[in-house]
RNA sequence: CGGGGCGUAGCGCAGUUUGGCUAGCGCGCCUGCCUUGGGAGCAGGAGGUCGGAGGUUCAAAUCCUCUCGCCCCGACCA
């Protein structure tokens, strides 16, 4: 009996590309069948879809499994309470979707799943005998992002696969971690992606250590930094930069003078007016801290790092001032701001120190003041590392030049500690006698959004080349024509030769002409197509064509299997 | 949230400026013939509340108001 048919398989391919798809793993999704759009960021999957999924999620199962991990099945829907006890029902702010259920009690859709199973476990787990505990689950969850975009890579309901560590101490969850950490690198490569683990920062998770695992890529929303030279590598939310040495030069400070900018509110435009270098230029940004205005200022060649001065300033709410607040602080519309006689705290970052006769706002509309030296015109509250890292910028490591690179998320290990365990209050009893917080990690992949990263890493004009190890089936067996007897109990006896030797198989027994049947093949991307035809069918002989290479080779009937197999094991190396 | 664009058949689009008759085209779909090694050909056919509501008008896909959905860019680096 044959299970596979082309002719039965819901898979609707398209001939032409979707409007709304930019990105080529959208495309293909779309046009190969895998998957349809519903609303805005949420997507149904197609069986060629599914079988993808369940590609992957197996790969991570058998993974997860072997480095301790034990799967469980986590809720949806989540009440309020437990994210009160963590504080982050207003922490997470409107990305997370929120209901009122018929009795007007508050629920959220999970976002992430830190606070429904810190309580699962606290409630469960009281000594330090039950421990560590690897929990994991692939489960549905909901983002409202601000902008869904690129299908499923940034979507407001996506497969997740997340795992919570639970350790007695902190050396336990070093070792959850770094397992955490090796696991991870075999299931991307098990799943033929190349990814880079990068220093990351931890978020809304919390925790004071993360990695992610980047795909690299132009499609990618991440920016992060790497040094060729020792292999350091960072998102640049997170990469260090380092401190600048004072200017040791001979040039004299010379005096402090305003000139006149009428309507200069740029760096770029203060470069063109002035001839001068970004660099020479200190930049004023006014933030708001906790209600708090706060000055932050950084060479006109960098940008301010949201999350490093966050950091620095230990504040929950961080956001830059708005019109009126900049008008308050500075006496001038926004474009003039300085810091000579600024009456708010100053946060410089390391690059502004060398800047020696430096150009900076004078506080007052299209004035300027030339020649500001630090420590003689402005006193800096604190001076660290508060910019964006970029290409160029020293290697915190080993001082060679870093460089940049885009690239998307696909997993991301964190270390918690005690964040959630403590006002939570899960504790368990340790060996000696001392009731203690667990101390925990979380780490999750992107299911849904491995999906496009393989397929943004695996493509060619044609369509999609899947790897072996996540292809929807490893064979599809293309009679030119069904119609003809010779052909079709060639096909048939090929499908079930390959079934029966235990190969993923599928028949397109589909009345097309051989064209079609060859595009939606190429489309669709089976790592190889057997082909049988009047051509070679005569001399008892079928073709197999690899789709990655194109190779084909022609090979009598009775050796397909064998090379088949042959062929499959050389693709999954 | 701000700006821009789009919503007409399953998909891709024209028609809207300047209102007018049975609303078109390509692909796909159905029937038949024919064809079968890279998205064939011929003939016939099905399929549309023109996103929705209200309004103007003798007459609305087309003009006006409101609304919903989708896509893209931006979200303030002074």
């Amino acid at each position: 009996m044959i299970t596979m048919r082309a002719s039965s398989l819901y898979a609707p391919t398209l001939r032409e590309i979707p409007a709304e798809a930019e990105l080529i793993s959208h495309q293909y999704m779309l046009r190969a069948g895998l998957m349809r759009k519903s609303a805005a960021g949420v997507y149904s999957y197609l069986p060629l879809g599914v079988r993808v999924l369940h590609k992957i999620m197996a790969i991570i199962r058998e993974e997860l499994d072997r480095a301790g991990g034990q799967e469980i099945l986590l809720p949806i829907v989540q009440p309020a309470e437990l994210w009160h006890e963590s504080g982050r029902w207003n922490d997470y702010g409107p990305e997370m979707f929120r209901l009122v259920d018929r009795h007007q009690r508050q629920f959220c859709l999970g976002p992430t799943h830190e606070e429904i199973i810190t309580a699962l476990v606290r409630d469960e787990v009281r000594s330090y005998k039950q421990l560590p505990l690897r929990l994991y689950q692939i489960q549905n969850k909901y983002r409202d992002e601000i902008r869904p975009r690129f299908g499923v890579i940034r979507s407001r309901e996506f497969i997740m696969k997340d795992l919570y560590s639970f350790d007695r101490d902190e050396a336990g969850a070093q070792e959850s971690y770094r397992a955490m950490y090796d696991a991870y690198t075999r299931i991307f490569a098990r799943c033929g992606l190349k990814t880079h683990p990068v220093e990351a920062d931890t978020g809304a998770i919390g925790g004071d250590q993360s990695h992610e695992f980047m795909v690299l890529g132009d499609a990618g929303e991440a920016l992060i930094v790497f040094c060729p030279s020792c292999g350091y590598a960072a998102n640049v939310e997170r990469a260090e930069c380092a401190p600048y040495e004072p200017a040791v030069s001979s040039t004299p400070l010379c005096a402090m003078e305003e000139i006149p900018t009428p309507g200069t509110t740029t760096v770029e435009e203060l470069t063109r007016l002035l001839q001068v270098e970004p660099s020479q230029i200190i930049k004023t940004m006014i933030y708001i801290a906790d209600g708090q205005p706060v000055a932050v200022l950084t060479s006109g060649a960098h940008d301010v790092n949201e999350v490093k001065l966050k950091r620095a300033l230990m504040c929950d709410q961080l956001e830059l001032a708005n019109h009126e607040i900049i008008a308050e602080v500075t006496n001038a519309p926004v474009g003039f701001a300085g810091p000579v006689g600024l009456d708010v705290p100053i946060f410089a970052d390391y690059s502004v120190v060398p800047i020696v006769n430096g150009i900076s706002g004078a506080n007052k509309k299209d004035y300027h003041l030339r020649n500001v030296n630090i420590n003689r015109d402005y006193i800096p509250t604190k001076i660290l590392d508060l910019r964006e890292a970029r290409a160029g910028e020293k290697c915190v490591r080993c001082g060679k030049a870093l460089d940049e690179a885009r690239g998307t998320e696909v997993g991301q290990v964190f270390y918690l500690g005690t964040k959630y365990s403590k006002p939570m209050q899960a504790r368990f009893l340790d060996q000696d006698g001392v009731e203690k917080p667990f101390v925990m990690g979380c780490y999750g992949i992107g299911v849904s959004r491995t999906v496009a990263a393989i397929i943004e890493q695996h493509h060619d004009e044609d369509g999609i080349c899947w790897p072996v190890s996540v292809a929807p089936f490893s064979v599809i067996v293309v009679p030119v024509s069904y119609k003809d007897e010779a052909q079709r109990n060639a096909a048939d006896q090929v499908y079930y030769e390959l079934e029966n030797a235990g190969i993923e198989v599928i028949l397109d027994d589909r009345d097309e002409r051989p064209g079609v049947k060859f595009k939606d093949a190429d489309l669709i991307g089976y790592p190889l197509r057997v082909t049988i035809g009047p051509k070679h069918l005569a001399d008892g002989n079928v073709e197999i064509k690899t789709r990655r290479t194109k190779e084909v080779s022609v090979v009598p009937m009775a050796d397909v299997v064998d090379q088949v197999k042959a062929l499959l094991n050389r693709l999954g190396e």
